[in-house]
DNA sequence: AAAGCGCGGATTGTCTACAATCTACAAGCC
DNA sequence: GGCTTGTAGATTGTAGACAATCCGCGCTTT
């Protein structure tokens, strides 16, 4: 038996082999249900309004009800869906008066954040956030909607975790799903996509000046025009 | 058998009975639970760390385990406890760091929230948080503890509750649980309740003149004050 | 003597069966 | 006919049993 390649895994920190090797992870069914159905509310595939039968989802997903339940418990406890006792659960629905205070809450949380990020931020962190930026930009002159739509959630998710404030990031996390929910709802037919992207240079460039004032401004103005413009052709059930 | 009092009971909107006979609501076991184990956690009675064993849990409640379960997932997707899958869950700790933030946040919440009430309140309301703070100085000037607590929290809630802003609120509901918890872990010695309680009155003064700016400024001072001086002795474990 | 090995106890995860409750619709009564 | 009342079907709520996993302790092996 090699005795040295048994030593060698037993080293703490001699090679990087968590590199190389992907993490092993058993989720539990509940973990899995919960992934896939917050994953399918998020995406639109389940849209608001439409009934949550405990028996249909653990008979599709071939499980039994017990995680299912648990799932929805959290799911109802993150606003997702909503429960009514020996009724059911419905995937909440959302009204106009929902993706206001949605976009204001946004508007709030991360303004709070890229003050705390315009104090704190340090070269490495910049060059990141311009890289994602930069790619945002190469994104959107290729048209590929799908990649500036994640390189935007990137970057607004860098600026959250670079606050370095995890009870923001919790709130940003909840919020942030439920603008994912509306974009994914919404049918963009008139959206510019090199212009979305390009939006985000001036913000950056404020930031990394420290003009906060700016900064804030820019932001603001930013998320209040992407929350009115949807907010403006909501059709309310 | 007088047939006259059954015909009164059957009519609809005729007497109001509805004020005379209390609801009747038969809460599901999960939630009953739920209610329990989270009074329990914001009142210090279970503290930071300690084990919450389902099979414990549901033999003291005399019940099975499954609403137990749905009701930890609850308080683990509100953070208040902390699971790991087949090892157990447990009352989440509080670092000096969660003290700090949490107060941030409840200043970054409020200050938004009475800025929106600023706008938007009517004399009815004036009147009502008026009462609410005048109950609390005499509360203070008896010395009823329990009592300046409990009108202090009314004052806050309907703050956050008269904003209109139900994401607002939501939010607010997970760091208003987080702030009971503190308060209730701290040991207050020198808390002069007489000055807590006054110290309502020029912020309830600056918005109900519209004096916006004023208003934020002695909020945060407020919070942060009060944040402070708990994070200050606080005795990580 | 120290590092692997296996075993037992404790805890969580999951499944199945059964009970409680709600909605809607049909039957009965005035 | 309109209202109450009862019943059927569906759905959620709860219970109890079993399986999977983790942890620590003592044992073996080198």
């Amino acid at each position: 038996m090699p005795l040295s390649s048994r030593i060698v895994l037993l080293e703490p920190a001699e090679a990087p082999m968590s590199i190389a090797l992907p993490q092993i992870k058993n989720l539990s069914i509940r973990e899995q249900s919960l992934d896939t159905l917050r994953q399918a509310i998020l995406s639109g595939e389940l849209k608001p309004g439409q009934a949550l039968t405990e028996t249909d989802l653990a008979r599709q997903l071939g499980v039994s009800r017990a995680p299912i339940r648990e799932a929805l418990r959290i799911l109802n406890s993150e606003g997702l869906v909503e429960s009514i006792p020996y009724h059911g659960t419905t995937v909440r629905r959302l009204t106009k008066r929902d993706i206001e205070e949605i976009y204001s809450m946004r508007s709030l949380l991360e303004i709070y954040a890229i003050e705390r990020v315009i104090e704190r931020c340090d070269e490495a962190e910049w060059r990141r956030l311009r890289a994602t930026v930069e790619d945002m930009v190469k994104a959107g002159d290729a048209g590929d909607l799908h990649a500036v739509n994640a390189l935007d959630r990137d970057f607004h998710d860098a600026l959250i975790e670079m606050s370095g404030h995890r009870v923001l990031q919790s709130m940003w996390l909840m919020v942030a799903m439920k603008v994912r929910q509306v974009m994914a709802l919404v049918n963009r037919r008139n959206t510019d996509l090199t212009q979305i992207a390009r939006k985000h240079l001036p913000l950056l460039d404020a930031m990394e000046r420290g003009e906060t004032q700016r900064a804030r401004r820019i932001l603001r103005e930013h998320i209040a025009t992407a929350g009115d413009l949807i907010a403006e052709d909501w059709v309310e059930p």
